[in-house]
DNA sequence: CTTGTACTATATGTACTACAAATATACAAA
DNA sequence: TTTGTATATTTGTAGTACATATAGTACAAG
């Protein structure tokens, strides 16, 4: 028992946080390019003056901008200094979406993160998806006839990708492209990937012909099998 | 139509990426890191035998570390060294969803992204929810009736947070909480804020006495002006 | 057997210097 | 107007030095 408290402890106290230098550049930065408004492209103050302003060595600063850079909010050239950029909001995300290295907990709620969205697609699609897209889709569920395991898997995610694409939403896209590995790994850790009573071609079927809320109960029964696993 | 080409240039080629030891470093680092499969606490080597194994200087193993230790995947503490951590993803996230620092394409696909979670949610919530849930969202909606416009964006935010909430998914919550100044800064772009056929009671009444479809016919309701807007 | 104190070795954090490498800019040449 | 060339300037990398915090140890006290 005593023993018990004592592993808790970690876990549930944490670690006191010592901020360094890098750390508190790293927020005043961030906060200055918002307060000044700055525009892609626009020019940044060099890196000496900036360790100057602040008050710390240039190395601090590199650092702290060498973390900005990686999230794609800045981007250096050399002679000319450094500029803003649009940072590519999933660039960050895809470094840490490993199932490798993330807890299991945050692996389920991954995991139940893409169901909902595979849920939530319904209205997006019937509002932009074209006869062009559901034939192409089409073809891509038939071609799934008589085929072999690995051929079904990728199959599974060229279908599943197509819905996506069919949203008009890249930035959807491309979550649900990094959001698969974590789904194959869930998958092969609790048991062979069963499909539930709707197979993709039933669910074309159903955007040819049938309603939004078809296609919601259609998806539902599809992804069944996960559901009833849950919790 | 030079200056079209010319201009077009920049848009279709790119810049070419010139990576620096930084960035190759960080890429060894993270590779190592998964191929050792350390496991959360375990020791890492120090920084200098880091960097001759590399054959880089010190400084830009510190810079590579600095980024991984942003995302939390590693921690430091002097004397003992560096430890393995399971990095936070939604962390490095939240640097980036800014909606000042985004550009407009992104931004309006992450809107789309939330109007997907919130439609996606149905399925998580009717396996998940309590009585006592029910409850506490009715406290929330009834407590709107005959309040200023300031205290009803409050409680916009608490009503839809308590349904995320309700999902017993905390990465799912996190995430709405990170998307919240998206679709502010949104809303007060296009228009006055709008609420559709169904409001918050409506929708509590419906988790109490409905079926799943209702809920989410209730939620595309709801949020039916914003889907109106769309394209 | 737990708690308090002091000490020490050591790894990270920060600063600074020096130079290499790339390239924006200016200017000359065609 | 375009193309080549030189130069100045800024980032990128290396290396040294020292400050700072702390894990680990030992030992005393309760």
């Amino acid at each position: 028992m005593q023993d018990t408290i004592q592993s808790d402890l970690s876990k549930n106290l944490g670690r006191v946080k010592s901020n360094t230098m890098a750390d508190s550049v790293e927020v005043k930065l961030r906060q200055y390019l918002k307060k000044m408004s700055f525009k892609p492209g626009d020019a940044l103050p060099k890196e000496t003056d900036l360790a100057e302003a602040l008050g710390v060595s240039r190395n601090v600063v590199r650092e702290a901008l060498s973390r900005l850079r990686m999230l794609g909010m800045i981007e250096t050239r050399k002679r000319k200094g450094m500029v803003l950029a649009s940072p590519d909001i999933l660039q960050a995300f895809e470094r840490v979406l490993d199932p490798l290295i993330i807890d299991d907990t945050t692996l389920r709620d991954v995991f139940e993160l893409r169901l909902v969205l595979e849920m939530g697609l319904a209205d997006l699609l019937y509002k932009r998806m074209t006869d062009a897209d559901i034939d192409e889709l089409e073809d891509i569920a038939n071609s799934e006839i008589n085929k072999d395991k690995s051929f079904l898997v990728k199959n599974e995610i060229a279908f599943h990708g197509k819905l996506y694409e069919m949203t008009g939403n890249s930035t959807l896209k491309r979550f649900q492209i990094m959001l698969l590995p974590v789904f194959a790994y869930v998958i092969t850790l609790v048991d062979k990937p069963t499909s539930g009573k709707i197979d993709h071609r039933g669910l074309v079927e159903i955007l040819r012909n049938g309603t939004k809320e078809d296609f919601k109960k259609g998806m539902y029964d599809h992804l069944k099998p996960h559901f009833d696993r849950m919790k």
